[in-house]
RNA sequence: CGGGGCGUAGCGCAGCCUGGUAGCGCACCUGCCUUGGGCGCAGGGGGUCGGGCGUUCAAAUCGCCCCGCCCCGACCA
């Protein structure tokens, strides 16, 4: 295409309101304009890169047998209402009435239409396995969008769902996922990693995350250097680091003491003396309207994740001021699981096998020494804590380090949810009724070109993987007004689309500073300068990412671009 | 939702404290010039100063209310 002809805005500038590189790129770039708060507009070249990227999406979850459709984004309330998620999603589906007054709402997911089609259609086990995709607009009235296309309102996805007799069918299509997903990402060009992901309080058995490292990431993952192992930190479990003190030996009684105005853990350890290690924690909280006491170690951190799949509520809150003060008779300062007898103790596990540790009295500016788990009270064991960087390795022992990431993509193993509650049913060989499991499987396809930009850039723009770059070449002629230039200029450009590349030709009437400039910033992979050296027969051949240049021949450059190009 | 910041030409900003003519750079248009890393000269166009109400002879500037956007914490591809 002619450079000359096209929209592509690039701004000399960054634009004050963009924070994280791929953002302040894809606007200097000319790539997207926003519109409001998490949507923007994918001006020609966005279009372009997003466009490449859900071809190969598509190639590789046709090449596992799944078969793509398109599907309505609008829905009617009945369907969201029969699998329960009208309630549960909250604030972040966007709903609407139509005309007639009926309750609509704009799809998050598909899991329910999808669903609503199985159940209608599939009939027998013959008519299974079915792996169904779909490569479309998804939106979600997110609290805070940010970072540019990292977390928007409304944005494209590609999502599957696989349909089977049993678990073994199952295991099946979630492995052929996993195996399209590496092909997937590998294809665009990404740095990524699975890591083993909390699959959700309902049915999910497995799930995998892929994820992109990048500080402009908001999920946070602990590996292990040493052996590998990768988790969601709201999964991730390790064993935390000895107590910094020993506890005291002997079968102690819990005695009272005066902590007057003591009331954070650190407060209480600096007025004793003795290490936060050697204190208990204790969290009051609201799970299914009944309040929970949560023990941890005075150092740890609760698990939001892990707390609410115990309590079986993801949506518990923390007790207010008041409802403290009526349930323990104390403030926040001064709680303790001893003499507690009117809710549930869940204490974490690395309370188990200590003695004679700190907890408040449940008497304002008092705390007890001596409280040992299993002696002076009673309480159900959990794994509760959020791991921490330092922590060691579940499987080697080495220290886990806790990574800033983006998911670009998410697998995992349903079950029976919506089969079950939807009513999905077939007839297997045996003329039995069974109930397919199911799973689902998620890609964000702007996530993709973010991430890229993320990982692949510098400080003149973006360095795109030829596979999902807008183009795969620009042809540069330094010179406009030099007619053997252009002519030779065109002459290439034409040798280019002759091979089927994806080629540019930067026709425009600006001096050669500038169109390296732009060239630069929208990360055009290769670039073909017929310049000065033209007098000797010789064109450049230079590479965005290295800068490296190699002088052809006029004739030979179509070609050895796309010899480079593999 | 809680906390913080910002809103003046397409972009980046100054002006506001101390009220009185709306300004700078880039971009844009015209002409000349120039042509290997965002050239130079000359001329020119473009503004509800986020919106409303109020104070004042007079408001971008002071006060109140509202809206929008960005950033930090609770959610997801």
């Amino acid at each position: 295409m002619l450079w000359s002809k096209l929209f592509i805005p690039t701004l000399r500038e960054t634009p004050a309101e963009a924070e994280v590189a791929s953002h302040q790129l894809l606007l200097r770039a000319g790539y997207i304009r926003q519109l409001s708060a998490g949507l923007y507009n994918y001006l020609f070249l966005a279009q372009r890169a997003l466009l490449k990227i859900q071809r190969i999406v598509r190639e590789e979850m046709d090449a596992i047998g799944a078969q793509e459709m398109y599907l309505p984004a609008l829905n009617p309330a009945e369907i969201w209402q029969e699998s329960g998620r009208w309630d549960i999603m909250g604030d972040n589906m966007f709903r609407l009435k139509d005309r007639s007054g009926h309750d609509l709402c704009l799809g998050m997911t598909h899991e329910e239409i999808m669903t609503s089609i199985a159940r209608g259609e599939l009939r027998s086990y013959k008519h299974l396995p079915q792996i169904w995709y779909q490569i479309q607009t998804k939106f979600r009235d997110e609290p805070r969008p940010k970072s540019g296309l990292l977390r928007v309102r409304q944005f494209i996805m590609k999502d599957s769902y696989s349909f089977d007799m049993d678990q073994a069918g199952l295991d099946a299509a979630y492995d052929k996922h996993f195996q399209a997903y590496r092909r997937i990402f590998d294809r665009c060009g990404l740095k990524y990693s699975a890591v083993e992901a909390h699959s959700g309080a309902m049915g999910g058995s497995q799930s995998h995350e892929f994820m992109v490292v990048s500080d402009a990431g908001e999920d946070l993952v602990a590996v292990c250097r040493a052996c590998g192992y990768a988790a969601n930190l709201e999964k991730a479990v390790a064993t935390p680091a000895p107590p910094a003190a020993a506890d005291p030996a002997g079968d102690l009684a819990p005695e009272e003491f005066h902590t007057p105005g003591r009331k954070t853990i650190a407060e209480v350890a600096a007025f004793t003396g003795l290490p936060e290690t050697s204190q208990m924690k204790s969290l009051v909280l609201v799970a299914d309207g009944q309040p929970v006491l949560a023990l941890l170690r005075g150092d740890h951190q609760l698990s939001e994740t892990k707390f609410g799949a115990v309590a079986n509520d993801p949506e518990f809150r923390a007790a207010r001021p008041d409802e403290i003060v009526q349930w323990f008779g104390a403030e926040a300062g001064s709680l303790g699981p001893v003499g507690v007898k009117n809710m549930a103790i869940f204490a974490d596990l690395a309370l188990v096998g200590r003695r004679n540790m700190i907890a408040g009295a449940n008497k304002d500016d008092y705390h007890l020494r001596h409280v040992t788990l299993g002696e002076d009270f009673q309480a159900e064991v959990h794994d509760l804590r959020q791991v921490a960087a330092g922590d060691q390795c579940p499987h080697c022992t080495a220290a886990l380090d806790i990574i800033k990431t983006v998911e670009v993509g998410h697998i995992f193993k349903l079950g029976y949810k919506y089969s079950d509650t939807m009513g999905l049913r077939v007839l297997a060989a045996d003329g039995k009724e069974v109930t397919p499991i199911m799973g689902s499987y998620g890609i964000g396809i702007e996530r993709i070109l973010t991430c890229a930009i993320e990982l692949y850039h510098d400080k003149d723009g973006m360095v795109l993987p030829a596979s999902i770059a807008p183009f795969q070449v620009v042809v540069t002629p330094a010179n406009n007004s030099d007619a053997a230039q252009m002519d030779a200029a065109r002459s290439i450009y034409q040798s280019c689309l002759a091979l089927g590349l994806d080629a540019l030709l930067d026709d425009r009437d600006e001096r050669p500073g500038v169109k390296f400039k732009d060239a630069d910033l929208i990360g055009v992979p290769w670039r073909v300068v017929v310049g000065k050296k033209l007098a000797g027969g010789k064109v450049e051949l230079v590479e965005r990412k290295t800068r490296q240049s190699t002088d052809v021949p006029v004739a030979d450059a179509a070609e050895a671009v796309k010899g480079k190009l593999g």
